[in-house]
DNA sequence: CGAAGTCCTAGTTGGTCAATAGGAATTGAC
DNA sequence: GTCAATTCCTATTGACCAACTAGGACTTCG
């Protein structure tokens, strides 16, 4: 699940991808004014995504926020699991952050954590290769939906 | 995330599915018992997958559960999202269960909900192609490890 | 009838999410 | 040097939910 802290931090990255490459940074009330986000809270998620190295900040006076890297260089994936954390489903299958499970009796040889992993790849791999400018190129795109699934379909 | 509860709905499926084809039921203590699982959490994990049709039971003495189907018509995609809800990271991204987001201006162009539509159809690809049947042949043999992503690998 | 089982309704407890509050520190403009 | 605009820091709150726990009603077979 992706929580609103993440998808908040989303919002605001693909604002300030929206200003890189300009000189002056982006302040806080204007990408929560622009993106209509509680100010201080989205106060708090800038700074994680500071202190992750994704974004720079300047502070006083004209001060703001400008993106660390250029859009091209930040994917989905990178902002995700510095706000909410592995994307694997399960600490045992996560490859950047594993850490094995209490309850399992072989890590090896665990169906479950097999499935997990194969899971995590797919995950990992479709979020890897979106970056901010990707997102930023589709703006305004309608998105080929293939439809909804109905529970009759199935 | 994959929550305890749908992991303990992973762990006694494949108890159910290592006895499938039997005529007698398994009874949720001989579950608990060899998975380890509170007996009384996983009575309530059980129902739940009864009343969406995974399962059959039985009362009375020498009740018990077994599979509604054999394991390879049961995926772990169907099981997590009976337990834990969709796949999709957010609702407006589900197929199964959409749902547009009330924060987002226009959900037919929105670039966030077209990136987590990727990571969604990654996921459910990845996790419709593995049943209970994929897993119980899996038991006893090695996962094939591609390693853990090291910080300073990236 | 009684033992072995499922079924049903309610708690409880601890933690996390999504904010909110209040002010300290920094910077540029005048 | 002062003021206003900004980031930075710490703490707290309320709501919700995950993960159990408790107690007993009901059903079936020997």
């Amino acid at each position: 699940m992706l929580s609103k802290k993440a998808k908040y931090a989303l919002r605001a990255l693909l604002v300030l991808a929206d200003h890189a490459g300009e000189p002056a940074p982006v302040p806080i009330s204007t990408i929560a004014g622009r993106e209509r986000i509680s100010r201080k809270f989205l106060e708090a998620i800038l700074v994680e995504l500071r202190d992750s190295g994704l974004l720079d900040s300047q502070r006083g006076r004209h001060g703001g926020y400008r993106l660390a890297r250029p859009p091209d260089e930040i994917s989905f994936a990178e902002v995700i699991r510095t706000i909410d954390g592995p994307l694997a489903p399960i600490a045992c299958a996560s490859r950047t952050q594993f850490r094995p499970c209490t309850d399992c009796r072989d890590v090896g040889t665990c169906a479950i954590r097999w499935a997990m992993l194969k899971a995590r790849d797919a995950l990992a791999g479709a979020l890897d290769d979106c970056s901010l400018a990707d997102a930023l190129q589709r703006k305004g795109k309608r998105i080929a939906d293939r439809g909804i699934i109905t529970p009759a379909a199935r």
